[in-house]
Order: C-alpha cells, then sequence, then structure tokens
DNA sequence: CCCTGATTCGC
DNA sequence: GCGAATCAGG
C-alpha cells in the first residue's frame, strides 16, 4: 500500500483524535504501526498530547547491525563513534563522604589528631597524608560520629564492614 | 510481556 | 520517502 491523500487525511485524523499508531495501523490496513509512526514522523506531526511522558532522552548512537543480504553473505557497517562519556566531577563524589566541613574551634584551627577528644566526632575528612587533614570535631552523638555522620557511616554496609572499618581506621588515626 | 512513540538507516 | 529494526520507557 502507498501513502495516497486519502490515506493521509485518515491517518492525520486519527491522530489528531488521539489515536494510538497501532490503532491507526490496524484501521487503514495494509500498513504497521511502525509505518504509521513513520509517516507521522515525516509529517512533522510527532508531538502530540503526550501527558504522561516529557521525558527527553539523549539520542540513541548508531546501530551498527550486521545485516544478512539476499544471497547470504553478512555485511557489517563500521562502528560508530562512542560518545562522550562525561566523568563526574571529583567534588561530587566526595561530598557525599564529607558533606560537612571541620568543625572550626576557639583557636580556629580545625580538630586535629591532638585536639581530638573523646565526645568529639570522629570523621576524617580530607586526604591523611595532607598537613591540612582534620577531623569533623563535632560533638558526638552516642558513637564515634556526630549525627550527621553517623547517618552516612551507618548506612550503606556495603559488601562487608564499611562500618567497623571505618571505625578501626578512625582509631587507628586518633589512637 | 504487553504496550507506547522515537530514532536510525538500508532500501 | 518508506518502514523494519531497535531503543527507551509506561
Amino acid at each position: 500500500m502507498s501513502w495516497t491523500e486519502e490515506r493521509v487525511s485518515v491517518l492525520k485524523k486519527l491522530w489528531a483524535e488521539g489515536h494510538s499508531a497501532s490503532q491507526i495501523a490496524k484501521q487503514l490496513g495494509g500498513v504497521t504501526r511502525n509505518a504509521v509512526i513513520g509517516k507521522v514522523h515525516r509529517l512533522g506531526l510527532s508531538g502530540r498530547a503526550t501527558p504522561s511522558r516529557p521525558v527527553k532522552r539523549p539520542p540513541r548512537l548508531a546501530r551498527p547491525k550486521p545485516r544478512v543480504l539476499p544471497d547470504g553473505s553478512v555485511k557489517v557497517a563500521a562502528p560508530a563513534a562512542p560518545e562522550t562519556p562525561e566523568v563526574r566531577p571529583a567534588a561530587e563524589r566526595t561530598e557525599v563522604m564529607a558533606p560537612l566541613p571541620p568543625l572550626q574551634q576557639a583557636d580556629g584551627e580545625p580538630a586535629s589528631i591532638l585536639t581530638l577528644r573523646d565526645s568529639m566526632c570522629k570523621w576524617p575528612i580530607g586526604d591523611p597524608a595532607d598537613p591540612k587533614f582534620a577531623f569533623c570535631g563535632r560533638k558526638a552523638d552516642c558513637g564515634p560520629y556526630c549525627s550527621e555522620h553517623a547517618k552516612v557511616a551507618f548506612q550503606p554496609a556495603r559488601k562487608r564492614e564499611s562500618r567497623k572499618g571505618a571505625y578501626d581506621y578512625v582509631r587507628r588515626i586518633a589512637g
């Protein structure tokens, strides 16, 4: 079947009335819903009333699919260039583990190994090898951490011993 | 697994 | 221009 003026007008009418592509294809006959969608897209009336789907997905990358030719041979197109991975910024990853900056004490310095006391949050902040390495230093809630860091420390429990490991690490550093 | 529209690309 | 294949969702 071909897209006669008649059939196109019917297509437009049904599409405008909100029928789905498969319903239109069924009514027209001789075409699949893909054909209808393709025609709709070509006519430029793709965007209809899409109540529950304003989802905008990124363009699909090319499909280098092998195709079987009539003579039985297989042809493979050159693979399309991969999209840019886009790595997450380091700051975004760190933010989860250290949402709070070290508490400034009276002397303006954050809690260090020397000044960290039992009642202070022992959440490490920064690289231990860095001179600026410090601890959270806020009031420890019920464990070694303040209420905020306790949420982070005692939540994921990934793999095996994130909690114990974190605590031991602090004990090792803090004494 | 059913459905939806969107997109690609060989024809 | 056409539409099958495929994708990304509901």
